[in-house]
Formats: structure tokens, sequence, C-alpha cells
DNA sequence: GTAGGTTACGCAAACGGTTACTTTAACGGT
DNA sequence: ACCGTTAAAGTAACCGTTTGCGTAACCTAC
């Protein structure tokens, strides 16, 4: 009863029935090599005695993990969670399992994950990078075993993986460019490291708009740093010490913009009234938050699952080494800051 | 250089330096019945050759996959995305990977991931369950093989499973005191099925919290149902229908608060001078809502981490098969809501 | 100089499947 | 009556580690 019953395996059901472990195998793989009344005993048997595929052993043999490593430098931010979920649902429908990894934005974390992943024999990974990750150094090995590899969101160049990342550029043009047309000239910037992709293309978004417009850009409004709220309260003090104080501020993530108005508020500053804002990204909360942000909408889900059907389209297929760029645009959600001179039209 | 290089394996290392690959092994592994240069070249050629470790390989042979299998009814969740994040980082520590399994708050699907994470032969699970599961049955084969498994949050009885929980109940009647003590007699509560732990202890800690103030609870002014967003609104609705409006709201957690929230500004009514409002369970943006939601805390992290310590433990010492029960304590943050008469007590 | 104890390693059998190759038996056509 | 074909099942090797046991060689002590 309370025994430690060991687990049944393919030879317990063969020796019950007096047949060879292959024809169990077969038979409960519905392979055409067996005998319908077979199959139909082997099943029963297997039932009966609660047999349960040892998943472990298949992998070994068959040298394929039906896994995949995701790597994600959080996950309590709603980005992230959103696409987590899509990530898990379209390879939970593929029959893949997903492995989890959280890096906390360190890039060295990050590398011992990827390790490891490689040593639980992924058959794929999906990867968005920290914000501190700045060498390729971690990826090589990866590429040199010629595992799938898609990134997502925030990518690496150069490494010839494919990947599926927000329109970071016109996103941000289309944002700045909504500011500009609210009559602000002195908007800030308060962005990514320019090592990370997607500081570096919302930062060129918002110098195109700038471009587009025939404005000189004015660098003091330009603050990078990394992507949480602690880092927007920082860039926005950074820019009122300095003088500089901005109109408006677009910023790299819906946290830092948060921060902005948290240090806006301690500021005794009024958003919108005082300083506008918008964010890139936005939160299933937002609607709540007071005021409420125009944002620029990245489809964190749709991010998430095309880029689980890209990576298993490869593993499915590793020849076609194609190296894919998907691009995903974006829509710029009007709500209540940045929303002076009311708009209809909520431009993509 | 483009080549499918073969995986690296002990094998590979062994010829190379023409030894045994059980020396390898050990080598890898420390093992003191080595020498120590032997162990140097080993390391040497293993690094050298770009070797990997095999852990499928290393989990068939050792019976043990390093791995727990963790299964939440969704992530795009402040709760479980906090909770997952520190069930990852206290697994990492201890050198488990996590294989993740999103139930998607549905039964069949929690029962079909529990089946597969058994195939994976996971060291422990963490669980926690859906709303709709009512019956115990898909963890029975958990239980039969004796297969370590902890419920946080949303647990399972009658399993002998450990738990980690939230104190449900005193911080429910802590909050329904605090809203009696402003002096509101009408007031609702907008809860969870009562089969599951959570809705049934929230509810619990309501009426109590009736009780001691040697008050009846209204009956009709209780509504169950789910515990997301449109559950919330449509709660409200259903209350405000029934024509028994009532002065104040606890919902069973955040999400539900807000439909509340949401349901009330489309009738035109105030949070929190027309209708006042409570949560079970906050969100980390809970302070740029307007108005801010006083809610009742639980720390998400700290009952991941410890569920996932008390899983560890449970893997150490299998005979240890006393079914613990942890409880963690709740705290009232008072914010905007709920708080026409200041009362600094942060009451526990 | 030999019994007893280390030290450093090798051998081979697991672990639980999958798979390429045989084998057996039944059947049908000529 | 013989041969080729095919359906149904068996054999054994293999996937890459771990592990219990065996065994040289060497050291020490009496």
């Amino acid at each position: 009863m309370t025994e430690t019953s060991r687990h049944i395996t393919l030879a317990d059901i063969a020796r019950r029935l007096g047949i060879s472990k292959t024809a169990v195998s077969k038979a409960l793989r519905d392979h055409p090599d067996i005998g319908a009344q077979t199959k139909a005993r082997v099943r029963q048997i297997a039932a009966e005695l609660g047999y349960t595929p040892n998943f472990i052993a298949r992998n070994l043999s068959s040298r394929r993990s039906h896994t995949i490593g995701l790597v994600v430098p959080k996950i309590a931010h709603s980005f992230f969670a959103d696409a987590v979920e899509a990530i898990h649902a379209t390879a939970s429908e593929n029959g893949y399992e997903i492995i989890m990894a959280v890096s906390q934005e360190d890039a060295e974390t990050e590398a011992l994950h990827l390790q490891t992943l490689l040593s639980m024999r992924v058959d794929g990974l999906l990867v968005s990078v920290t914000q501190q990750t700045r060498s390729s150094h971690a990826f090589e090995p990866v590429r040199r075993r010629g595992i799938p590899l898609v990134f997502f969101d925030r990518v690496l160049d150069g490494l010839g993986f494919s990947r599926v990342v927000t329109d970071d550029v016109s996103g941000a043009l289309n944002a700045v460019h909504h500011l500009l047309q609210q009559g602000y000239s002195r908007i800030a910037h308060i962005g990514g490291f320019g090592w990370t992709s997607i500081g570096r293309d919302r930062l060129s978004g918002y110098r195109l708009a700038f471009e587009k417009a025939g404005r000189a850009v004015d660098e003091r409004l330009i603050v990078l740093g990394g992507f949480g709220q602690s880092d927007g309260a920082r860039g926005l003090q950074t820019l009122l010490e300095s003088g500089a104080a901005p109109q408006a501020v677009f910023t790299a993530t819906y946290p830092v913009a948060l921060g902005v108005l948290e240090a806006a508020c301690e500021c005794g500053l009024c958003v919108p009234r005082d300083i506008d804002l918008i964010a890139f990204g936005g939160s299933a909360y937002n609607r709540f938050v007071s005021p409420s942000l125009t944002y620029v909408d990245q489809p964190a889900q749709e991010i998430g699952s095309r880029a689980m059907q890209l990576l298993l389209q490869e593993i499915q297929e590793p020849e076609t080494h194609s190296e894919q760029r998907v691009v995903i645009p974006t829509t710029l959600v009007l709500c209540e800051t940045a929303n002076a001179n009311p708009n209809p039209r909520a431009s993509t």
C-alpha cells in the first residue's frame, strides 16, 4: 500500500502479457506493426497498472526532449507575463514543455541558465536578453551546436538567430510625433541603455520624429538607464536637476513611465498638466491608473506566440537556415496623458 | 564547420585520454576515487572539446530529474507572476529547474499538465489549483506514487499534501472589520466559488467579522463567482440590479475589485464616495490607480519561496510524511478607499 | 616477507525507452 | 506443392550516465 511502488515500465506490461517490450512500445504508439486486439490488450493492461510513460527515457533514446527553454529577464512585468503565457499556450498546443529560466536582468545569471538549458538538451530556445547583456559570448555555444533559438522583444545582433520584435522605431516615432503635434517642443526621452536593441531603436524613433519635423533634438533631454520604475524616477530627477525641465517625456517602457509619474508627484508636478507623458508599452491596469497613460501598445501575446511558432518551424526544418525577422506593428493608444488636443485618430 | 557536430560525450573524453568513461564521470563530479592530475586533465579536455553534460541521461540513470513541476492557473496576474518569480529563484538557488504549466483556470487542462509532469518524472510539484477544480481526482496518481507536492495559495483538502497559504480568514476578517469601523453596515462580498479554498475562507472571514461585531450578515449581499475582473463587474451589477445596493464591497481578489471599480464608474457611481472598496490582494501598480485601493496584502514572493522550501524539504526527506500547513499572515494596507476615517493603525 | 589497507581506476550492468533488422506464420497465386 | 508477400511480433543494440563491485599496484607495519 504505502510501499515505495516502483514505477511501471514497458517491461512490466510486456511480462504480464507474455510479449516483448518492443511490441508494447509500438502498441502504445499505435504503430501499424501491431495487431488490433494486441493493442487493445496492451492499452487495457497499461491503464490497469497505471502506466505512465517515462519521458526521460524516451527523450534520451530519441535524442529529442520535446522541451523548449525560455529565458526572460523578469516575469513580474506585464509584458513578460503576457508573453510567457502566450508562449506556454502555443508550446503546449504543439506538445512541447517549457523550462523557464528568469535571468533577473543579470547577464551572468542568463549565461548560467543558458548553459543549464543546453545540458537539458532543449530542442530550442526562446530568449529575451537582459538589459545588461552586452556581449553575445554566452550564445556562441548555442550557435555552434546549431540549436534553434529565437529572440523576442530584446534581441542580440550578429548571431544569425531569428527574432520577433516590436516595431520599436516607428512605435517611438509615432509617439514622439504625437507629442510634437500636441505643441510640445521640449520633449525628453528616458530610455534604455544604448547596447540593448529596444533602447537603441526606441531612441532612434525619437530622433527620427524630430528629424521628420525638421527640428533638432536637444541631447540634454535624453537620459538612458535601465527599464525599471526606479530608473524612470531617477531619470526625471536627473532632468530636473540639470535644469532642463521637459514639457513632456517619452519613456522606453511602462514601468519607467510610472517612475516618472511617481517622481513628478514628489516634486509637486502634475501629470499631464505640468509635464506630459507617453510610455512605450502598456499594462492591463493602465485604464485604472490616474492619469491613464497614453502608450504605444505592443501586443505581448502576439509577440510571444509568433516567436514560439517561428521556433517550432525552425525545429521542424533545421535546413532552412535563413534568419527571419518578424516585426510586429504597434498602436498608439490615446488615454488621459498627451491628449490635450483630442485627436480621434489612433495612429498605427 | 556548419556540420551537425554530434554532442560530445563522456566516452569521447575518455577515448581522448585513454581512460574509462567511469573515470571521466567521476573526475567531473570530483569524486575522491580519482587522482588530482587525472581530474585536471579531464577537466581540461572537457573544456577544450566543449563538453556539455547530458542531463537527460544523467536523470535517467540517477532516477532523479532535479526538476520540479509548477502548475498555476494563470500567470498574467501579479500575485502569480510574483510567486512564480520567487519560486523560480529559490528553485534555482538549490539546483532545480522549473517546468512551468499554466492551467488557464481550467480543471481539465490542469489534469493534463499534471499527467505530463508525472511523465517528465519531476521530483516534486508545486500547485495552485484552478477556480474550477472541484475534485481531487487528478491528484490521486501523484499521491499514489508518493511524489512530493505542495499546494500554495489555492489548495485542495483531503489529500494529505502540505500547503502554504495566505491567512485568508483573518485577512478577510480584518478587512471587513475595518469596513464596519468605517461605519458601513451594508457591506457586500464579491467572492470566489465556495469549492475553492480561498473563496471559502475569505467568505468565512467576512462572516466572522459580522459575528464578532454582533451583527447579522445579509445573505443577499454575497455574490460568488470567479476571480477575474469581469467577475467583479458582473458581481456589482448583480448587486445593483437586485436593488440591494451596498455601501461598501469587500472582494476576494484584486482583479475582482478592479471589475467593481469599472462597473461602478459605468453606473455613474463614485468610489469611494458612493461605494467603498477593499480588495484581498494587491498589485504593484495599486499606488497609481485612482482611487488607490485599500487592500489585504498577501506577500506573494514569501508564499512562493516558502512553498518551494517546503517542497525541497519534502523531496530531501521523503520519510517525514507529516502534512505541513504554513499560514502566512497578511497586512491591511490603507490607501484611498475605505479610509474616510483615517485610522493610522495598519492592523495585521 | 606477507597480511591488511589504501589509492586510483576499469568493467559491466543498469535506467526505460526506441529502432533497424530478423523471424515466424499465414496466405494467395500459379 | 512451391515461392513470394505481408502482417505481427521478437532480438539486440543503442541513447549517455551512474554505480556497485572488482582489481591492480603501492604502501605500511609487524
